[in-house]
DNA sequence: AAAACATATGAATAGCTGTTCATATATTAT
DNA sequence: ATAATATATGAACAGCTATTCATATGTTTT
């Protein structure tokens, strides 16, 4: 990359004056900052909790276990539409399940899950 | 609404054996679930979280306060996308900002946008 | 084995989302 | 005032998402 151009910041290659306040904090966090992988990650896990539906079901599931039957009731919504949110949820690790004869027993995965939902309500809350 | 029909039971219309299993704790939770309206607040902050691009600003801003074009070189998309981005961030509460002189300065809104990403970025790492 | 039940799944579709491009606004320097 | 800089905004388009409908799978009851 070009180092001494006129007017140019070695830093921001891409326009020529700014980037000059907080060339400091950028240089230090550049390499420290999350991965794109990570970032990838953690924005998937947010977008299973961005339906109004899986946010429904999974405060009805901090109550306590429950088969899909009781969480058409609680939520309202078809048994087609639980069902495949509660794969969508299955699949960020957000909830896990146990059969028990012709149903299927989910609740909450573990500590986290509840967390982000708790401090998410408390967020609009305020 | 009915109350004793021959096989069907008062708590569920929808379905004439189901919801056998937890019917107490359904009627329990009932009333004391999360409201649509609430839910629905919870789903679009958390849509807000579900976009790649948002969450690294975000990781970004987490190091310290930093102006747009900052921002634009450490994520490395437009300063269209940026600002747009940030847009969301704004008006989900997320993020605030300060002017100085010709830059505005972003930075985290509150505590709960760290626990959350630090609760998010746990929760994959495992 | 057949029927009923509980849940999952695939396809289709309408609606939403993020980026880009072009341009507008606000601030500072000349 | 004019030019340059920093950021915001509107329109448009491609890609994604949540629901519905129809149907499949797995389990229990008869």
């Amino acid at each position: 990359m070009a180092e001494d151009k006129e007017l140019q910041c070695a830093e921001c290659p891409h326009h020529i004056e700014c980037g000059g306040k907080n060339i400091e904090l950028v240089k230090r966090l550049a390499d420290k900052i999350i991965t794109e992988e990570e970032a990838y990650y953690v924005s998937e896990l947010f977008k299973s909790l961005s339906d109004m539906t899986r946010v429904r079901i999974l405060f009805c599931l901090l109550g306590g276990e429950m088969c899909v039957c009781d969480i058409q009731e609680l939520v309202g919504v078809t048994q087609s539409a639980v069902s495949h949110q509660l794969r969508t949820l299955k699949q960020a690790g957000l909830v896990k399940y146990r059969r028990e004869g012709k149903s299927l027993y989910y609740s909450i995965a573990d500590d986290h899950v509840s967390t982000m939902l708790a401090t998410g309500l408390e967020h609009i809350s305020e």
